[in-house]
DNA sequence: AAACGTACTGGAACGCCGTGCGAGTGTCAA
DNA sequence: TTGACACTCGCACGGCGTTCCAGTACGTTT
């Protein structure tokens, strides 16, 4: 209960101190600030965890405040998606051949898109066409061009390129469904994925039952995969390449 | 208004039909009626227009019916994930090189999952492991083996393939997001990304904007892209193999 | 000092969603 | 007739994205 005058509104006492008065304390939110927070709460609690009302209090304001510097959370998503690859760094050295190059620029989009890793499926569900993004397929074409595509041929190896990076990125972060998977991580998710392969009937499948024995763990190490289908694909361009320009 | 008895229940006329009563006619759900139900209903309206509520409504049955039957939304999307995985198949020439038969089953792969295309987000958000889809792996795998492919790059090999042929599907499947994509087909919001990365400034993107135009048809054409890296790679792994191989 | 426009906030409410609960109904065996 | 079982489904809960709009602070104009 507050003293009122009659038009409603508190008297202002001067020394004592305001209630729920944030005036002259609280700037205005702002969008980058939104967009930062909820990749903050993406990274922190997946997307299951992350709601227009659970950001709306993470940021100490109200949820539908969020929608007068947002069109949409699916404005907000693309948004994040597009901030979040300027964890991408594209600092790389110019006078390296142009194949290491380009493998080290593939390694850095999926370290930089990994340091983001719930938001890996969303990349399967829409186009992201953010300046950010823009700015890291401008730079890989260019060092493809470098390389020598051109027409056709850069067309085709780019998008044969991020069809390889970003689907290694997906694949690599998903999680076992199914029962007895809750609170576990995904470390321990993993092993179980592979516990479960070994486990398979021998009859039935195989090849997927000796897959991960027969591996050594030079095969099961983390990024080894991804490196090796890198290289295998740089392998026949480089082929195609010479093939071709030799012509 | 029916007349009643007092006992609350209508008065079996036997000759009057019976209003709602679909006892004997009706037959229990089954759980393979829901998951093809669930395929159907995403396949004609997307993810988004699946829910338990809706797809209980399209099999004539209340939405918590649905529930005996499966335990979680979840797991069924799992049971649908498998299911789908059926669409691909495994028919191929055992004469043929294993290049070949390698290829085509990729290619099978691909085309398979785009027969069910709303599904492919789902890729990246679970680590399906169903009967139907560790046929196909396991298939993947004896390809694999028949090329000479065993150990340690048997994994590597069998891992960079599927990264690429799910990515492909992946990429493949997502639509343009933003303004002005509402009531759009794919094959227009398609034509309006070439559109919009033709429009960027030069200054800042010289090689997006170039990218387009000078490709060829050639190279805009569906699945001439996954075509182009699926046979780089192949050419290097098959390469690796020859130096593993006589070394 | 008053009036006004503009920028920004956030509560109420709508119509969806997934799902636990428990009462109900039909079928078949004892 | 009784009872166990298989299966259905209305109700209700809490959460969601989002629209609407009343409200507040502040800078500018009068």
């Amino acid at each position: 209960m507050t003293h009122s005058r009659s038009d409603g509104k508190p008297a202002r006492l001067g020394w004592w101190p305001e209630v729920r008065d944030r005036s002259g304390d609280r700037q205005p939110l702002t969008r980058d600030q939104i967009v930062a927070a909820a990749i903050k709460l993406i990274d922190a609690e997946g997307l299951d965890g992350f709601s227009m009302r659970r950001l709306g209090k993470e940021l100490g304001a109200g949820a539908t405040s969020l929608y007068w510097h947002v069109k949409d959370k699916d404005q907000l998503i693309d948004l994040v998606l597009d901030e979040s690859t300027l964890d991408v760094r594209l600092d790389d050295d110019a006078t390296a051949p142009w194949r290491d190059r380009l493998a080290g620029l593939a390694r850095e989009i999926r370290a930089g898109l990994k340091r983001h890793h719930h938001l890996a499926p969303l990349y399967g569900s829409r186009i992201p066409a953010g300046p950010n993004l823009l700015r890291v397929m401008e730079h890989l074409l260019s060092l493809l061009r470098a390389g020598g595509f051109d027409g056709d041929k850069l067309m085709l190896a780019f998008a044969s390129l991020t069809n390889y990076v970003i689907g290694s990125v997906i694949m690599d972060s998903r999680a076992l469904s199914g029962p007895e998977t809750e609170g576990k991580s995904r470390e321990e998710l993993q092993a179980m994925y592979l516990a479960m392969l070994a486990s398979l009937p021998a009859d039935v499948y195989p090849n997927l039952v000796r897959l991960i024995p027969e591996a050594g763990p030079a095969a099961i190490a983390e990024d080894a995969d991804f490196e090796y289908g890198l290289q295998r694909m740089l392998d026949g361009m480089e082929a195609d390449l010479r093939r071709s320009g030799g012509a």
